[in-house]
DNA sequence: TTGTAAAGGATCATAAGTGATGCGTAATGC
DNA sequence: GCATTACGCATCACTTATGATCCTTTACAA
């Protein structure tokens, strides 16, 4: 209850460094050790220590150690399932969509909020 | 809605694939191509279409997906508050603990099979 | 049906993550 | 205090992801 990062405003490094503080929280709070836990991920100690150390690591180190801490349940959670949000599923007919489609008019047509960042 | 795997029992490379058509069924209801998604999220289209087709990148590019779809507050109930698992926190003397520390005895001590350890 | 562009796929040079190893430090148990 | 060892850090060879660019297919709106 310590580094409570605001998600919504952060960077991806500060969220990524969020994220290995936390997982590193519960490592501890289980009593298991760095070595161990990446053994039972498959990944090395360096990524362990990577991770902990709020270093980016691959999507697929990261979901590993996430199983490895039995955690899965919460990356399911991470994402919402598009029907829960009728507001995003107006379809212009109404069938599924499966490409974007534009009027590659003005990019600012779907509406990001305001920012018009491109590389940050 | 239709992919639904079982998280806690799929392998990382499917959560993966699970992850990135959930994304991409995401992307889709906001009718976002790949194309300005990936220069919202600051990552390349290659990238973008890696995602969607459930082949690995690397932590921060998913984060930074995240970041674009707005979804970063999903990512911050990804982790549990150790706290709130008050049977995970139960350390030896109380205090707060910065390292494991394990007889290496015997790795199945600390039982993954089940993590019965703290006889709950 | 037709025009357009969204998306998949391949390639390639560059950038970045990975694992193994060694070492110094310090947390923790005794 | 003392022994143990978890952890951070650095290096290095290897593997993999990235971004740019190409071409091809096809969803979809007019």
């Amino acid at each position: 209850m310590k580094h409570n990062i605001d998600f919504s405003t952060a960077s991806s490094e500060a969220i990524i460094e969020a994220l290995g503080k936390r997982l590193d929280e519960i490592r501890l709070s289980r009593n298991i050790s760095q070595f161990d836990l990446a053994r039972e991920a498959g990944v090395s100690r360096s990524t362990m220590t990577r991770l902990s150390c709020g270093r980016t690591i691959s999507l697929d180190s990261f979901v590993r150690v996430m199983q490895a801490l039995r955690l899965t349940d919460h990356l399911a959670a991470l994402l919402p399932d598009p029907a829960v949000r009728p507001v995003d599923r107006v379809r212009i007919g109404g069938a599924e969509r499966r490409r974007a489609r534009k009027r590659r008019a003005e990019p600012s047509e779907w509406a990001w909020g305001d920012e018009g960042e491109n590389g940050a």
